[in-house]
DNA sequence: GTGATTTGACCCTA
DNA sequence: TAGGGTCAAATCAC
């Protein structure tokens, strides 16, 4: 980056800002007979997602040292699951690049477009099954990698030739911890697959989830509560950070929100999902809109922010920011781009209240 | 019989 | 040219 400061500056700004004004709206609430909890935890909510951010942001810009961070994440639960997300700009690039040309439907390799999503996820009973994400994948191939222990394990979506879904995922067992599975993502599903798909026997994971999901529809669990679950549902890896890779709850939605523009050879947004994307944004942290995730979404005061982005390879940064925690840890492809996120999380007993930050 | 998995060969990229 | 990704025939499971 050539600039440490001069991209992230904007959004930094605008979350902090919003924070702020979110911090004085809320000073309003309290001051009002009339505010109920339900308002008062939802602007919490949102206070919170903007410092996250606003942290994050510090922290790409290596603003913030990784003992501050870690700092703010203690106390978070351990779950069977762990997310690792790493994201880089030269994958998505190479993405926009790959992605000329792949509707010749010659018999080389297909070039699919390369953002990913890389998930580790580790199986308490170390069998290979932890990777129920929603889609259903068939197995196309196994290779021997190089320096690997393990095999690499291939899959494809099912709907591969019926719905024309070119999604793929590498699964390979981790080297170090045989109970653990790196995931990898590749190309977005087209499929309806995920929103359709009702497992005949749902693991007790997907149970949960699905009772968690059921919850969300009913909206009968209190934002702070969902909150509270999805902290104990996840666990944050603190591991590997000397070789910076970041682990974070994160995900974006299943739905299919991206398409390749191949008449400017790059990635954008169709208006269409823009709305789609923001529609599952569009409650705080999490969208009963979006069937399968529980997420750290973007408020509908972001949507704003989204709407000031004007350089859409700028806005899918933007996007990349939203922190989620999906309990299926798995199911929501994330944008490889070449930063890293950080553990950020604001202290439970952060002085909100206090005289000085209200002030 | 149908669909999923395995596995060796082929192809592509770096 | 080596290593990784995909294809497709053979095999397996239901």
């Amino acid at each position: 980056m050539e600039n440490g400061w001069s991209w992230e500056q904007k959004p930094l700004i605008g979350e902090l800002i919003q924070g702020m004004e979110l911090v004085k709206q809320l000073r309003v609430q309290f001051s009002t007979t009339s505010s109920s909890p339900e308002t008062v935890e939802t602007l919490l909510q949102r206070i919170l997602a903007s410092y996250e951010k606003a942290l994050m942001i510090l922290r790409w810009s290596g603003s913030i040292g990784q003992s501050q961070i870690e700092g703010v994440m203690a106390g978070v639960p351990e779950s069977p699951i762990s997310v690792n997300v790493s994201l880089g700009t030269d994958e998505f690039d190479k993405g926009i690049k790959d992605h000329q040309g792949t509707d010749d439907i010659s018999k080389k390799r297909k070039i699919l477009p390369r953002w990913t999503d890389h998930v580790r996820v580790r199986s308490e009973n170390g069998m290979e099954g932890p990777h129920e994400d929603g889609y259903s994948w068939r197995k196309y191939g196994q290779k021997d990698i190089l320096g690997a222990k393990y095999p690499r394990s291939y899959y494809r979506c099912t709907l591969r030739n019926s719905q024309n879904c070119w999604a793929t995922k590498q699964v390979q067992r981790s080297d170090d911890d045989p109970n653990a599975f790196d995931i990898t993502y590749r190309g977005r599903h087209t499929c309806s697959h995920a929103t359709n798909l009702v497992p005949a026997s749902p693991s007790p994971e997907k149970q949960e989830q699905k009772q968690y999901n059921n919850n969300n529809h009913n909206e009968q669990e209190r934002p702070l509560d969902i909150l509270r679950d999805i902290r104990s549902s996840l666990r944050i890896v603190t591991e590997d950070l000397d070789s910076k890779e970041i682990t974070y709850p994160f995900s974006f939605p299943s739905t299919s929100f991206g398409c390749m523009n191949s008449e400017n050879n790059g990635f954008s947004l169709s208006a269409l999902d823009r709305n789609t994307l923001l529609d599952g944004f569009s409650s705080p942290f999490l969208s009963p809109a979006t069937p399968e995730s529980n997420y750290f979404a973007v408020s509908p005061l972001e949507k704003s922010n989204f709407g000031g982005v004007h350089n859409e390879h700028h806005f899918e940064s933007e996007l990349t920011k939203i922190i989620s925690a999906n309990a299926s840890a798995t199911s929501s492809p994330v944008l490889d781009l070449d930063f890293s996120l950080h553990p950020v999380e604001i202290e439970p007993n952060f002085p909100f209240d206090s005289q000085p930050f209200l002030s």
